[in-house]
DNA sequence: TCGCGTTATATATTTGCAAATATAACGTTT
DNA sequence: AAACGTTATATTTGCAAATATATAACGCGA
């Protein structure tokens, strides 16, 4: 008896491999913060970059709340007013989340299809 | 500049570790669906079954339909009527697929734990 | 034929969360 | 001091998902 032969050969199978790193009560990382931070990075604004994505401004607001709230050295530096009326910026450290995450992401994405595969046609 | 000199020291990270196997536009198997179909094999009722999960039989029933209807070879059968009202059987395919999404499972859990301490020590 | 416990299914209600809306505060520029 | 675009925050609205409720169907046994 194979798993290959139980499943519906019409429908195609896959492992949802959306990598989220959370803390004790709060998410932390996912893709969809990676993504606000790099558009961040981009735009130099949360506004910009949560229009960007099609995210509204208090949901992109509260993640990057949330992560800075996680993290001993801030990850975005915020100011409201100013020239250009303010604007966000990613830290040093920030950066390095983000290349550190889409690593680990990238390790297991690989390595969960390589499980699936074996998963599907034993 | 090293990752766990970013995060707060007062909070624990883990990887969100739900291993949940999806077909093109529906739930396949996840840890809820399995402990579900364990409790079915226990107790020989869908309705026991999710009265000892504490979910609604609604919820049960639409699982297990959902799951069959993604299998050629039904993972559960049911019966309405019958001695003692009907019942509910898990198969074989339906054991092997418990066993194999356990397996999976475990390995994929081992490997995040792994993955996730380099992370956080990186 | 009725009762029983189960599966099967529809409908209504509630709840939680995402989105939208509104308003305030901020600091440079003019 | 007024204008501007941004961050910051509260409030309201809308919607989808979960839950609850209700009812039907099923088939054996008394």
């Amino acid at each position: 008896m194979l798993i290959k032969d139980i499943l519906n050969p019409s429908m195609t199978f896959h492992i949802n491999d959306m990598l989220r790193i959370e803390s004790t009560n709060d998410r932390f990382l996912g893709p969809g913060r990676i993504e606000l931070l790099e558009k961040i990075i981009e735009t130099g604004s949360i506004s910009q970059a949560a229009k960007l994505m099609g995210m509204s401004y208090k949901k992109a607001w509260d993640s990057i709340h949330s992560i800075n709230q996680q993290t001993v050295t801030p990850i975005v530096i915020t100011q409201a007013g100013g020239e250009k009326g303010g604007g966000t910026i990613v830290t040093d450290e920030g950066k390095l989340l983000i290349a550190s995450f889409k690593q680990l992401h990238a390790d297991i994405r690989l390595y969960f299809s390589e499980k699936i595969e074996t998963f599907l046609q034993s």
